[in-house]
DNA sequence: GACAAAAGTTAGACATGGCTAACTTATCTA
DNA sequence: TAGATAAGTTAGCCATGTCTAACTTTTGTC
């Protein structure tokens, strides 16, 4: 039981922190959860163009769970964010940087539920449990789940 | 490399959900949302009473990266859902019921934190994901990361 | 003990993302 | 092609969680 790849620390303690720093942890939840709405929408979006050929307000609806009038209200706002295009009453098209939004999120949905699933959890509660998490997973640890899941590939 | 201890799948595939499945998944998430604020508040006072000797509104704002008066409104709605016990002006104590959120909360953040370490991320990343991670962790994928910890443990 | 500084609260504003009810537009079908 | 049904929008409501400005209370200092 070598020291060598300790990643370090008995992993129960408290790390007490810097307030700054700590405040500064709160503040990039809050942010992130500022993008969540926009990223859920054009991750769904793409989906729906390609495994339905279009995405249509009801379905959007329907697999968010939520009612039509929010889902008309959410759309305008990412219209406004330059993440959709659409004209009223008609299905609803990604622009370009809706497009290039939806791809690294669907990516990483997919890095999240796989990580998990790797992990031996099942497949539905990862689903669920990756679609709060993956907004919160910064760069670094997206990558770390990346080669986590190399390494088990290795071991099956 | 055999199949046997294989958790199934391609790594980067779209599990494709029926949508009513997928719209529980994303409910889930909203209600998560709802008790990430009592969540963060408890475990922050908890905290602040066990090093400070007790939690006063300023610190509470600091470290949470808000203004005083977020703290005085918020703190009002965790001692109407009796979560805290306090009169104007005093510090901030919990309540028996908001005292085993904020352990649940402590022992689930810290696990989550332990975990992200243990993939070889760094402190102050894990510490950042881990805060907003922790509310979107199942009790399946908490006994699953804590499973994950035992083993890298074995390994180190 | 008075007064200045720090801490805390109150009031009122704002953005977000839900909802229902009522209306409009598009689509389907007889 | 008319009428019915489905889809989509609009208007207006609500809760949450943030803020600033102004006020009150507590604390510390001379
Ligand atoms: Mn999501
Ligand atoms: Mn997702
Ligand atoms: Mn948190
Ligand atoms: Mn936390």
């Amino acid at each position: 039981m070598t020291k060598l790849q300790s990643h370090g620390r008995e992993p129960f303690e408290t790390v007490d922190r810097a307030p700054e720093a700590q405040a500064e942890g709160f503040a990039t939840v809050r942010q992130a959860h500022e993008s969540e709405m926009a990223e859920d929408y054009v991750e769904l979006i793409a989906e729906l163009i390609e495994t339905r050929g279009e995405a249509r307000p009801v379905e959007i609806a329907e697999r968010l769970g939520v009612k039509p009038p929010t889902v008309t209200k959410n759309i305008s706002r990412l219209k406004a964010a330059g993440l959709v295009r659409r004209e009223p009453y008609r299905a609803i098209f990604l622009t370009d940087s809706g497009q290039e939004l939806a791809e690294a999120c669907r990516q990483r949905h997919r890095i999240v539920v796989a990580f998990l699933c790797s992990l031996g959890i099942d497949e539905e509660t990862a689903e669920r449990d990756a679609e709060g998490i993956e907004h919160h997973v910064s760069e670094t640890t997206l990558v770390a789940f990346g080669q986590a899941l190399k390494q088990s590939w290795k071991h099956e």
